[in-house]
DNA sequence: AGCATACCCGAGTAAAACTGTCAATTAATT
DNA sequence: AATTAATTGACAGTTTTACTCGGGTATGCT
């Protein structure tokens, strides 16, 4: 079991957004050379971010992207469910998480149960919560461990 | 975000010894079969979980694989740790989950309260839980949907 | 108008991971 | 000795991941 880069790429970049936007659009080439993601790989989540209905595009110079609503009412689950197929994805279950298996699906359940905990936990967290954490890191930074 | 089918053929041919061994050597022959698993493959996720001690090996005729442990004691979480390397690796954790990234890694704590809960949960389920699950479904298995 | 900025989009690709197979070995029982 | 069955390591096909590339299109500024 693993968490995809592409899911701490989307998380991260949300938070730079959040924590160095402010209202106004910042352009993927900032939040690029600041979390040291490859540009072209950035336009590519957010284009899935931005069909999630989490943030908002402003085209043109001066352009970017702003957060489509308050960071309060961003939950990561949400991040995460834009970029990635499905939170917690087990072969014996269909698109819908129906199960398709025959009787040998015995553990069923686990699965089932495992991904119910993941997604109550990831959404019980939400993009300002991350924004106020990285914040006091920022100004604590100094002689800090991570 | 996902579970790999090796971490599901561990669970499943676990409950499938516990069920049908009984204290007796079980070859794995037996769970293949009864399981539909290649058995080049369970072979190597056996060797696994002999090494995780979930399992011992009884050699030639008759042998196969006992549970290292009763059944109550084994955990789910410790199948899968057997099988995989980590539960939720992370890019920026080491193999200790401390972590190696410098100031770019705000949302450390996110996948870390995730690792927590997802062993959590699958710490608090036991292989007997399993088997008894199975058992009461191969009972009612006549008319039963999934 | 023309240009620079910045988002938009589809296709392609190298590397890694996943899912297995194969062959050869070791060891215990009959 | 022959047979059964676990043990091991190396290897191969397929899929997914993590990108890159090459163009578009919308917008604002001079």
């Amino acid at each position: 079991m693993r968490i995809s880069t592409k899911a701490q790429y989307a998380v991260r970049a949300m938070v730079s957004l959040s924590l160095h936007g402010e209202g106004k659009p910042l352009a993927l080439h900032d939040i690029a050379t600041r979390e040291a993601i490859s540009l072209a790989y950035l336009e590519q989540l957010f284009v899935k971010l931005r069909r999630g209905r989490i943030v908002k595009s402003v085209r043109g110079p001066g352009g970017g992207y702003v957060l489509a609503r308050p960071a309060v009412e961003i939950r990561v689950d949400e991040i995460i469910d834009s970029v990635e197929e499905s939170l917690v994805p087990v072969s014996c279950m269909d698109d819908k998480g129906r199960c398709v298996c025959g009787d040998q699906c015995v553990s069923h359940a686990v699965w089932q149960g495992l991904g119910e905990r993941v997604r109550q936990f990831l959404s019980s967290i939400t993009l300002a919560d991350l924004t106020r954490d990285a914040a006091n890191k920022a100004r604590t930074v100094l002689s800090d461990e991570c």
